[in-house]
DNA sequence: CGACTTTTATGTCCAGGACAAAACAAGGCG
DNA sequence: CGCCTTGTTTTGTCCTGGACATAAAAGTCG
């Protein structure tokens, strides 16, 4: 995305006695939170929070902490709560529901999982690397991505949430099973394959974990996936899908994803391509309730994903 | 960047005879032209242009020419020009400038580079990976990188810019270029390499062609690499580079990324890293005049991060 | 011609209001 | 009691018109 907003002219973050970062500009809200600025100047209308300082300039600056609450709430909504009951809220009451929503996944994971989150938590470069790397090669591609990579990112997201992990290790995380998909699907990939599958995320979506995962296990059934990275306008979408001559338009979505511009994006979408192009959206934004968009494929999991493209093949 | 406010059936994309699109929301302006819609509205202001039409409610719908117009002013203005030198020119005038600032570079390009960019343009997706996979099997990564891959990146901006090649034209290029680099960098690296490199860029800027660049070379001269990403915050940078035990931290500009908000990261970089940490700047972005940051090193090219690196070795 | 100062151009933020679509609640009928 | 229809509240997005800091350009003086 070209025009993604820049950073502001004068420095936001600045540097308190605790180490800890002082007040942070409405811009930045955006970017840490997901929340326009828009809607969060209507809560502070409407529910009195966030309550953020003001610069000499009269220019909102958000504490800290009311940045977390956002965080937090930004996350209860996605889980389906509206913002009369959250928005306001106490920090450690928002930190209780997001533990109860969370449940403890953790404690259910395999053990081989739980190892990996620890060398995540180290900061543990080369042991997160060989940890996966090692552990795609025990169990085959398929069994890695749906008992390994799948929850494991999952659990990586809620951790961030919680605070549990920083930024840099979740990226260090990413940047990690990136490489090792991106590798499998390659040697995976035949270039002739069989459906043309082409793959992005639409404007205003950045994860694409899920994407790749969705990628290096259909290649391996046979298909040909086209990755064109992530964000791809709907036009350059269409145009795409004639060019390239592709038989299904893969998507995924995340949970951050607002669910309005998702339904939208997918709506549009399917005006706009011919029908005989088929539309599947996968990831953990799609499998929320009202995202039923006729002529579009749900698919709540890499599972449903290769069943999907086993029916396809049948055709 | 939120969501897309639109209803079920009837506001955005609405076909005419022509297989065109009617007018457009404001929020549409933004995806597809990168204009935040607060800037968009200041023009109609200040230049007259664009001019919306409005829906019964009051709300702008911009006629397909004046996005068409808009996006070429946006490519203007990221070339260089003021918006009082563009904002408003009929459609026709701005295609011609556009036309000028691009002139050819590209007569000047080795038959190599002109033969992958002739792929790039028939949306050749095997035909791109496998071209690049055999030029740097042919020069070797070095001369892949400095005599290929940065030209050929070169180029392709320009003929974005240019409207000569698709979106999603660029990243076929993008992502196989990546791939192809990454899969270098990853055969090339080694986890106790020295310096240990910290890769990334500031928050804001997605372009991350460079980086891998970069990060394909350093490892090669025995470097060891640890990509976390675009965008790290500084906070979360200098963070990492602790945890990590980083000697260098590495980042890269583009030219699209502002220059004032790059020597505000950059200085307040500096202030927050341990002396001992050395930050060093690369990219298109780098070599503009105002950039000198004390103790900041900046590298123009490729080859200097090959010297500044054989530099650090030696001490 | 170069360093400094003034002026203009430009992007971002603000306040407070309006409105439609979505979510929710309530009532009516099988 | 469940399901559909209708009224009410909630919520997100857009609007107008203005203020202001900073970047860029123009002017000034040594």
């Amino acid at each position: 995305m070209r025009g993604t907003r820049q950073a502001p002219g004068h420095l936001p973050p600045r540097e308190d006695a605790t180490g800890e970062f002082g007040p942070v500009p409405v811009t930045a809200i955006e970017q840490e939170t997901g929340l326009s600025k828009e809607v969060v100047r209507k809560w502070e209308d409407r529910f009195g929070f966030p309550h953020p300082h003001r610069d000499s300039q009269g220019n909102r600056l958000y504490p800290r902490e009311q940045v977390a609450s956002l965080r937090l709430i930004q996350r209860l909504l996605s889980a389906g709560y509206r913002p009369r009951m959250v928005v306001g809220r106490p920090l450690d009451v928002l930190e209780q529901m997001v533990a109860d929503v969370t449940a403890d996944a953790e404690a259910g994971a395999p053990d081989e999982v739980k190892r990996v989150l620890d060398d995540i938590r180290q900061g543990d470069h080369t042991g997160i690397r060989n940890a996966l790397t090692a552990l795609l090669r025990r169990q085959g591609l398929p069994r890695f991505v749906k008992e390994t990579a799948a929850p494991l990112s999952a659990l990586v997201g809620e951790a961030w949430l919680r605070g549990d992990i920083h930024v840099f290790q979740e990226r260090l995380f990413s940047e990690a099973l990136a490489d090792i998909l991106r590798e499998a699907s390659l040697s995976a990939s035949s270039s002739d394959g069989h459906p043309r599958i082409l793959m992005t995320t639409p404007p205003g979506e950045t994860h694409i974990l899920g994407l790749r995962m969705a990628e290096a296990i259909l290649a391996l059934d046979g298909a040909c996936c086209i990755n064109v990275g992530p964000q791809l306008p709907a036009a350059e979408l269409v145009l795409a899908a004639d060019r390239l001559d592709i038989d299904i338009v893969a998507l995924s979505l995340s949970l951050a994803f607002p669910e309005r511009a998702a339904a939208a994006f997918l709506r549009e979408l399917r005006k706009l391509l011919p029908e005989a192009v088929e539309i599947w959206a996968g990831g953990m934004g799609a499998n929320r309730g009202a995202l039923a968009v006729p002529g579009v494929r749900f698919l709540p999991d890499i599972t449903a994903a290769e069943e999907a493209l086993k029916q396809f093949a049948a055709r």
